[in-house]
DNA sequence: CTTTTGTTATATATATGCTATAACAAGAAA
DNA sequence: TTTCTTGTTATAGCATATATATAACAAAAG
């Protein structure tokens, strides 16, 4: 069963902060492929938000391909492979980021080490 | 002399954009250490937006160590390489990109891969 | 039949994003 | 000095986003 804990003080929204932590908790096979997840009541009830705050993040990996909603078994890990799609976001995401990165002097060697110190830390 | 285009029908606010392109400008050296920006009002006449968007921007830019504003030479590139913040930030980001893209199948070498490209095409 | 499910519809309050207008002190330029 | 431009701050208005509250519905499970 995954935990789901969110920061209200956080600058992040609170549908975000649900839908990256459960992103999180596929990548590091806290749930697995047909686990179901909380209905979006019980999660509302454990979180301690809003009912359609939980909906709407549970919507969001719907359409991005991490959840299948079902009347029947709620809401299920399936996560479609839609590579290309996924290829492009993470470019777009990489673009931003190792400008930053680059701006201030981060090495091509440091991004590498962290990218293998992070998955590492994922697989593990 | 930096371009700087926004698209009003992106879902990424005017100022975010405006931060994004400035650090990109300097990654690619279009851009570098010492040279000015242009004042803040003449950047948001030159891209069709208020003025006081441009100012979030510049002061995000300020805050993030990026540039700096002087009354008398406006906004000067000078990136201030606190590297310790700057790896921080850059770990937070990737954490979420990684997990986003091994959900999806995607490989180490294949990261490594979009990283090397991005930089490449950076520098050259 | 009752409960739980996802889903949809309103309504409200607050925060954020963007714009508009205005004013100020400090420095540059005439 | 006078004029202009600079960053900066203040205020107001409007649209959208975020989060909550309450309610209702059909479908499936018990």
């Amino acid at each position: 069963m995954i935990v789901v804990t969110v920061d209200f003080n956080s600058d992040e929204a609170l549908y975000m902060q649900l839908c990256n932590q459960i992103i999180l908790g596929i990548a590091t096979s806290q749930i697995q492929e047909g686990d179901s997840l909380p209905s979006v009541r019980q999660m509302a009830d454990d979180v301690g938000i809003n009912m359609h705050t939980v909906n709407k993040a549970y919507t969001i990996l719907k359409q991005e391909g991490y959840i299948k909603l079902d009347r029947r078994h709620g809401a299920i890990i399936a996560v479609d492979s839609d590579k290309l799609e996924a290829l492009e976001r993470l470019e777009k995401q990489l673009r931003v980021v190792i400008a930053q990165a680059m701006c201030k002097c981060i090495t091509k060697d440091e991004i590498h080490t962290m990218v293998d110190n992070i998955i590492d830390d994922y697989i593990k």
